[in-house]
DNA sequence: CCGCATCCCATGTGATACTG
DNA sequence: CAGTATCACATGGGATGCGG
């Protein structure tokens, strides 16, 4: 045990000693979106081991980033105060991370819960908060969320019956529109983005709204 | 190779797949102070094996992180821009990770690197900015440091003969010092912190400048 | 079913030694 | 100094089992 400690009196290789184990900030992740059971992590992380999440999940409750609440019939997990601190870790890697994305790859999956902290990462609170308040229905692959906008404010759930002002179907090259490669024109005329409700001027303004630099 | 990847198109995943192995952030944290030598890294990580050392530099490389370059007698590793964007990510791991490093253990090493990146993070611009240009040479460990705030702009060097404002010697509890639990009285009167030279009220802007919360 | 625990094998890691 | 080579061992991955 450590044999996995890296010897140095320092923040970030403390950091690491936490939270630097495979899977565990994707862990964190799905967290991040809220109060999760052990089936769906399992399904929001379609390739972990079992083994691994039930011995990730007992080491971030160790840590004290994670909190097991057994209730009726069922039990979940979320994560402490000083585990939503992670926050700003998550985002800066996905700010990283999504300069590197490059094209889908087959096997490559998009999860309700990696999506919305991809909206959270790309959110842009300035631009937002000059522009009215907006909802839209995203449906990206098995992922159908409600992301509402109002001010500098953002809020992303599971999509339900509520009424929208844009609804739209896309693929993972949603990527170039939120990068900015492609126009929300373009992405329309390319079928990139299909519209399925709402005016489609709409979706420039979910362009200005989510951006992250490629 | 591919079975190292999570099989999620999502930037946190991606940026996992790139720096998320052990050791290769220990990695990029030095290298972000400045381009190292291959037996700069070794010092400044002294539990890392060799063979490690060398393959998460190929990595690095591949992935567009860092740079290697052959100089005369002598070859130096450098972040690319793309790898200096990882500040934010360190950054935001140093600032979680701080709180929870407890008191130093006896294994427990401080690097000159880990120091300076460690000020990095506790730096305060704002507070710094609202203070006199100051100069502090920080002997802490093996580590010596030369520390110079200017307005919101703090440059950390190796310390050198040049004359500073306040030189002052301390051991790992200086964490004390900068999460606020000890204040600069107190520092000076329990010997945590030895002043060797300059008036010792300018630890308290020390402390002042870099802080983090604990 | 859901929430894990166990088993087994492939791979990655760590310590040491060695080489151009 | 800047790495490779080797080998023991720990960890991760995948399948399967099992109790509540």
């Amino acid at each position: 045990m450590a044999s996995r400690e890296y010897g140095q009196y320092c923040g970030i290789t403390r950091a690491l000693e936490l939270v630097g184990e495979r899977w565990a900030l994707l862990i964190v992740r799905d967290l991040l979106v809220g109060p999760r059971r052990y089936g769906e992590l399992q399904h929001g992380l379609p390739r972990i081991p079992s083994n691994i999440l039930a011995s990730r999940l007992k080491e971030l409750q160790e840590a004290g980033i994670v909190r097991r609440i057994p209730r009726v019939r069922q039990i979940v997990y979320e994560l402490t105060p000083y585990g939503r601190e992670l926050e700003d870790v998550v985002i800066a890697l996905g700010r990283f991370g999504f300069k590197a994305l490059g094209d889908p790859r087959e096997e490559q999956v998009v999860t309700a819960d990696s999506l919305t902290m991809t909206f959270r990462t790309a959110f842009q609170p300035d631009v937002a908060s000059g522009l009215p308040p907006t909802s839209y229905a995203a449906l990206v692959g098995p992922a159908a969320l409600h992301v509402s906008v109002a001010g500098s404010r953002l809020q992303v759930a599971r999509l339900d019956e509520a009424p929208v002002d844009l609804r739209f179907e896309a693929g993972p090259d949603i990527r170039r529109l939120i990068s900015g490669e492609t126009s929300a024109e373009e992405a329309i005329a390319d079928a990139a983005v299909r519209i399925l409700d709402g005016p489609p001027e709409l979706l420039h303004r979910f362009a200005r709204t989510f951006h992250l630099a490629a």
